[in-house]
DNA sequence: ACTATCACG
DNA sequence: ACGTACGTGATAGTC
C-alpha cells in the first residue's frame, strides 16, 4: 500500500548534537539558547526539500537510561554529560515538532538507532525508499537497496550530505552493511563500549568477515584463521564475540508505535509552531510559514469600534465600572488615530475622528484614591483603575490624556509592561502579544503577522475593520493580564517596589522629559565648525604619513595600511581582521607618530557626528532636548536615555567636556547639578557590613588613599599617587565582578600581580570576599540576584556549562545587586525631589538623571529651597549603614555645574 | 542586520 | 584549557 512512497527518518538526539556543535551559539532576547533547534530545522527542512519525502518521522531516545541502552554514541557517551545549553534544546526540538504534527517516536527502552532499524525495515517490507538522516555512522549497518543512510557533514562550505545505499558501502567497506556488525563485534569500538575480540584490530577484522562473512564462520574454522593470535583469541573470547555482536546489532523488532497515516508532511506551518519560532527568534525559519498568525474568533467577536456619537456614550458608560483598560494608538508618524477601552470582557475602539467630530473633549478627574471620573460632554462615568500596556512606556497615555485634560494623576494608574518589566528585565520590549503569551496564555497576531510591511496608516483607512481587533488587544490584555502580574509580583514580594517605586516614578520620567533642557544650536553649530577644522587637518596629516587616501574611519581598511603598508607590528587580531581599538593603538603611540593622529581624529569625529551634529537634529521647536527616559530597558534597573542619549555627553576630556557649554537653564533659572559620592562602593560598605570599609566611610577618608594604604600596608598619609589610583582600580574592579585578568588588563600589569592585588584587598576587607562569595552562591541557587529593593534579575547564564558563559554570570551576580541598589536609591531620591518641588509650589524643576546625578533648572530665587531639597532628599533617600554623601554646584550652563 | 568603536556612569 | 572587567546608546562601515 505504500509502494514507491519516500519516507524520512530522522535520529534526533543525533542531528540535534550535530546542530549545536556546527552553529555559533545563539540565544534569543530571554536569553534561550537556540542554536541546535535552528541547526536541526535547516538539516530538517534542506531534506524535505532534497529528499521530497511522503512521510517524516523522528526518533529520539529517552531521557532516561535503561539496561537495553547498549550502545553510547558520542553525545550520550560515558565520556561528557551533555552540555546544558545543549539539554535545554531537547525537550524544545521536541515541542516544536510536536507542533508541527510531525510524529516525534520515542519508546522507554529502546534506543532510537532500534526504533529507526525497526521502523526502517517495516517500510521497505510495505515498497517505500527510506531515507534515515544520522549523525551516527552506526547507523550504516541498516542501509540496504531501498533504504538509504544520509550523514550530513558540517563543513567550511555549509552542510554536505553523504548518502549510502547497500552499494556504496559495499563499495567502500568491502562488506556488506549486515556483515559490518561482524567486523564490530570482532574489531569492537570503545567509544560504543563494544568489547571486540582482543588482538584483532580494524584491519584483520575487515579481512577475516570479508572471508568468512560471519564472526561464526570465523569461528567454526577456527584452526585455520590467521594470524595465529586471532585463531587463538576468537575460540578463547568466544563468548565475548557473541556478546559484542548483540551489542552491536541495531534492532528491528523494537516495540514501538508509530503510525504512517500521522506523519504526512500535511500542515507543518501550523499556528503554535509559528509562535514558538517566533518567540525563539528563528527568523530565517518564520520566513517559511506564510500564516498569517493565529486569530481567537470568539474573543475578536467581542471587539467593536464606534462610530456615532451615541454609540461613544452607551459604550463609556458600559465600560467604565471597575478596571477599566486603556490604549492609545499610533500610526508610524506617532500620530493618535484613536483608543480603546476593554473591561476585560467588551473591548471597544474609539476612533480619533469620530471623537473630534462628536465630542468636545476628555477629561480625566482623580476623585479619591483609585477612583476616576471620566468626563466628556455631559456625560460622566466613575471607574477605579487604568491599565496599560504598549512597547513604549504608560508615558504615551499620559501624553494623550494631557492633551484633553486637567489632572493625571498617579493613584490609579497600573502600567502592564512595566509590571512585566519588574518581574522579568532581561526581555527586551513587552509588546501586547508577549504579555498576551506570557500572562494570559493567549496567541494573538502581531500588526506584521496580518499585514506584513505595510504602513498603519494606509491600513487604517483601507482596513479599518480588519485593524481595530489588533488595537483592542492592547487594551484587552492590559486589563485582563494585571492580575497574573500582580500575582507574580507579590510572589516575589516586588509589589512595594512597583507601586511605590517605579510606577509613580514613570510620572516622574514623563515630567521630566516634557520639560527638556535648552540646547543652543547656534554655539552647538560653531562647536562643530572648529571640530571640522580639526578634522580635516589630521586627515591630510594621515594621508600624508600613509602615503593615500583611505577611509580612516573603516577598521578594516585603517587596519590595513597599519598593520600591513606601513608594517607596524604588534597587530592583534581579531575574527574579522586587525584590532585597531583605541587600547591596542595606544600602546604603539610612542614608536609611530600617525596613531597620535589617528586617535585624534577618532575623538574629533566622533564629537562631531555623534555630539555636535546629532543632538542638533534633537533640537525642537522650544530650543529644547527632550531626551526618551527608558524605564524598561536594563537589566538591572537603572535608567537609559534614548533619541538623543543625555546620559553619554562627554565629560572626562576637556574637548568633548565642552558640549557641555550649549547647555543653558531658561532666563532667570541657573542650573543645580548634584551626584552622588561612589555610590556603589558605599552600597557595597553596606550590604556587605564590612567594618573596615563602614569605618572608612563614616571618618569620611578618601577611600582610594585608605584602601591603598591597608592593601599596600603603606601609612594613610604616604601613599603614593600610584598607590592610590592602582586602589582605585581595584575598588573599580570589585564593583565590576572582579577577575585578576581583567584587573591586570585595566592596570597594565600582570596577572598574577593583580591577584596578588585582589588577595590584599580582600585581607584588607575580609567580609567583602564573604558577601561577594555569597552572592554568586545564592543566585546559584535560586538563579536570580536581588537588590536592596527587592528588584530581581535572573541570571540565566549561572547554569551554563561554558566556562565563559559562566564565570560572566558569576561577575553579574557580583555586579548586579550593586548597580541595581544604587539604582533603587536614586530613583527614590527622583521622586521625592520632583514630588517635593510640586507641593512646596516651585517652579524649579528635575530635568535630568544620569545614574548617579541630577540635574535640576532651579529658579533663581528658589536657589537656597533647591539646595536643600537635593541635600535632604538624595542624603536621605536611603538609611545605610555609611552616610551617602553629594557633590552640588551651581552653574549658568551644564559644564559650570559641574 | 551586524560589527567595531567610543561616549557616559 | 578556557580568554573578560559591569551597565548602557549612537554612529559609521560592511555585508
Amino acid at each position: 500500500m505504500y509502494e514507491n512512497q519516500k519516507l524520512l527518518l530522522i535520529d534526533g538526539h543525533s542531528i540535534l548534537n550535530r546542530a549545536f556543535y556546527g552553529v555559533p551559539d545563539l540565544t534569543n532576547a530571554a536569553g534561550v539558547h537556540t542554536n541546535a533547534v535552528y541547526g536541526f530545522l535547516n538539516i530538517m527542512f534542506k531534506l524535505i526539500e532534497t529528499e521530497k519525502p511522503d512521510y517524516l518521522m523522528v526518533a529520539f531516545d529517552r531521557s532516561e537510561p535503561t539496561f537495553r541502552h547498549k550502545r553510547f554514541s558520542d553525545y550520550k557517551g560515558t565520556r561528557k554529560p551533555m552540555l546544558p545549553e545543549l539539554k535545554q534544546q531537547v525537550p524544545m526540538i521536541q515541542e516544536l515538532l510536536e507542533a508541527m504534527t510531525i510524529p516525534v517516536i520515542s519508546k522507554a527502552g529502546w534506543e532510537a538507532d532500534d526504533i529507526l532499524g525497526t521502523i526502517s525495515h517495516k517500510a521497505e517490507k510495505d515498497g517505500m525508499k527510506v531515507t534515515i538522516v544520522s549523525g551516527d555512522r552506526d547507523l550504516l549497518q541498516l542501509c540496504t537497496d531501498n533504504v538509504k543512510i544520509a550523514l550530513p557533514r558540517t563543513k567550511k562550505t555549509g552542510t554536505e550530505v553523504e548518502h549510502y545505499f547497500a552499494k556504496d558501502f559495499i563499495e567502500k567497506n568491502g562488506v556488506t552493511p549486515t556483515e559490518f556488525i561482524d567486523v564490530k563485534a570482532l574489531m569492537g569500538d570503545s567509544s560504543d563500549n563494544i568489547p571486540g575480540v582482543p588482538g584483532i584490530g580494524e584491519k584483520t577484522a575487515f579481512a577475516l568477515i570479508q572471508k568468512y562473512h560471519s564472526i561464526d564462520g570465523v569461528y567454526e574454522d577456527a584452526p585455520n584463521v590467521k594470524p595465529p593470535r586471532a585463531s587463538k583469541n576468537i575460540v578463547e573470547f568466544w563468548e565475548q564475540a557473541k556478546e559484542s555482536k548483540w551489542l552491536a546489532t541495531i534492532s528491528l523488532e523494537a516495540e514501538v508505535d508509530y503510525d504512517f497515516s500521522k506523519a504526512t508532511l500535511e500542515g507543518i506551518y501550523t499556528e503554535k509552531a509559528y509562535l514558538l519560532c517566533k518567540e525563539w527568534e528563528l527568523k530565517n525559519i518564520l520566513s517559511r510559514f506564510d500564516s498569517k498568525g493565529p486569530s481567537n474568533d470568539a474573543l475578536e467577536a467581542s471587539f467593536h469600534m464606534v462610530s456615532s456619537t451615541e454609540d461613544v456614550i452607551s459604550q463609556m458608560e458600559k465600560l467604565l465600572h471597575g478596571k477599566t483598560g486603556m490604549a492609545v494608538s499610533f500610526d508610524e508618524s506617532k500620530e493618535v488615530i484613536g483608543f480603546s477601552l476593554s473591561n476585560g470582557k467588551e473591548s471597544e475602539f474609539f476612533p480619533r475622528e469620530v471623537m473630534e467630530e462628536t465630542l468636545s473633549g476628555v477629561v480625566f478627574q482623580n476623585v479619591n484614591h483609585n477612583e476616576f471620573v471620566l468626563y466628556i460632554s455631559d456625560i460622566k462615568s466613575t471607574f477605579t483603575k487604568l491599565a496599560y500596556s504598549k512597547t513604549t512606556l504608560g508615558k504615551d497615555l499620559l501624553d494623550f490624556l494631557n492633551e484633553h485634560r486637567k489632572v493625571c494623576d498617579v493613584e490609579g494608574f497600573y502600567d502592564s509592561a512595566l509590571a512585566a518589566y519588574l518581574v522579568n528585565p532581561l526581555i527586551s520590549s513587552y509588546p501586547t502579544e508577549a504579555l498576551a503569551k506570557e500572562y494570559l496564555g493567549l496567541l494573538i497576531p502581531t500588526f506584521a503577522d496580518k499585514f506584513g510591511k505595510e504602513k498603519i496608516s494606509s491600513v487604517y483607512e483601507t482596513k479599518k475593520e480588519e485593524l481595530v481587533p489588533l488595537l483592542c488587544y492592547d487594551s484587552f490584555v492590559a486589563v485582563s493580564s494585571s492580575d497574573k502580574l500582580n500575582d507574580n509580583l507579590t510572589d516575589l514580594s516586588m509589589m512595594e517596589l512597583f507601586l511605590q517605586l517605579e510606577m509613580p516614578l514613570l510620572f516622574t520620567l514623563y515630567d521630566m522629559e516634557r520639560e527638556g533642557i535648552i540646547c543652543n544650536r547656534q554655539e552647538l553649530e560653531a562647536y562643530g565648525k572648529q571640530l571640522q577644522e580639526g578634522v580635516d587637518k589630521l586627515e591630510a596629516s594621515i594621508y600624508e604619513a600613509c602615503g593615500e587616501e583611505f577611509n580612516i574611519n573603516s577598521p578594516k581598511q585603517l587596519g590595513v595600511i597599519l598593520f600591513e603598508k606601513l608594517g607596524i607590528e604588534g597587530g592583534k587580531k581579531t575574527k574579522t581582521g586587525y584590532s585597531t581599538a583605541a587600547d591596542v593603538l595606544e600602546k604603539l603611540a610612542p614608536k609611530y607618530p600617525v596613531i597620535n593622529d589617528i586617535l585624534e581624529y577618532r575623538t574629533l569625529t566622533k564629537l562631531k557626528s555623534t555630539y555636535a551634529d546629532g543632538l542638533d537634529k534633537c533640537i525642537e521647536e522650544d530650543g529644547r532636548i527632550h531626551t526618551t527616559f527608558q524605564q524598561m530597558v536594563t537589566a538591572t534597573g537603572r535608567l537609559s536615555s534614548t533619541e538623543p542619549n543625555l546620559q553619554n555627553i562627554p565629560m572626562r576630556l576637556e574637548l568633548g567636556k565642552m558640549i557641555r557649554k550649549v547647555f543653558y537653564p531658561k532666563d532667570g533659572y541657573v542650573f543645580v547639578d548634584a551626584d552622588y559620592s561612589q555610590i556603589e562602593l558605599r552600597v557595597l560598605a553596606h550590604m556587605s557590613g564590612d567594618e573596615n570599609l563602614i569605618q572608612a566611610y563614616r571618618e569620611n577618608k578618601d577611600i582610594h588613599r585608605a584602601t591603598a594604604s591597608l592593601v599596600f600596608h603603606t601609612p594613610f598619609e604616604e601613599v603614593t599617587d600610584l598607590q592610590r589610583s592602582n586602589a582605585k582600580a581595584v575598588n573599580f574592579g570589585i564593583i565590576y565582578g572582579i577577575s585578576s585578568f581583567g584587573l591586570g588588563q585595566d592596570l597594565n600589569i600582570s596577572r598574577k600581580d593583580a591577584q596578588k592585588y585582589i588577595d590584599d584587598y580582600y585581607e584588607a576587607y575580609p567580609k567583602l570576599k564573604i558577601f561577594l562569595d555569597k552572592l554568586v552562591a545564592d543566585a546559584k541557587e535560586i538563579g536570580y540576584c536581588l537588590t536592596i529593593k527587592n528588584r530581581r534579575r535572573p541570571i540565566p547564564e549561572l547554569s551554563s556549562g561554558n566556562f565563559m558563559q559562566r564565570s560572566f554570570g558569576e561577575r553579574i551576580a557580583m555586579n548586579s545587586p550593586i548597580q541595581g541598589s544604587a539604582a533603587d536609591i536614586i530613583k527614590i531620591a527622583m521622586l521625592r525631589v520632583h514630588d517635593r518641588l510640586l507641593e512646596e509650589n516651585l517652579e524649579s524643576r528635575l530635568i535630568l538623571q544620569v545614574h548617579d546625578e541630577l540635574l535640576i533648572e532651579a529658579k533663581k530665587d528658589e536657589l537656597e529651597r533647591v539646595h536643600q531639597i537635593l541635600e535632604e532628599e538624595m542624603r536621605g533617600a536611603m538609611d545605610l549603614l555609611v552616610p551617602l554623601e553629594i557633590d552640588m554646584h551651581d552653574g549658568n550652563t551644564w559644564y559650570d555645574a559641574k
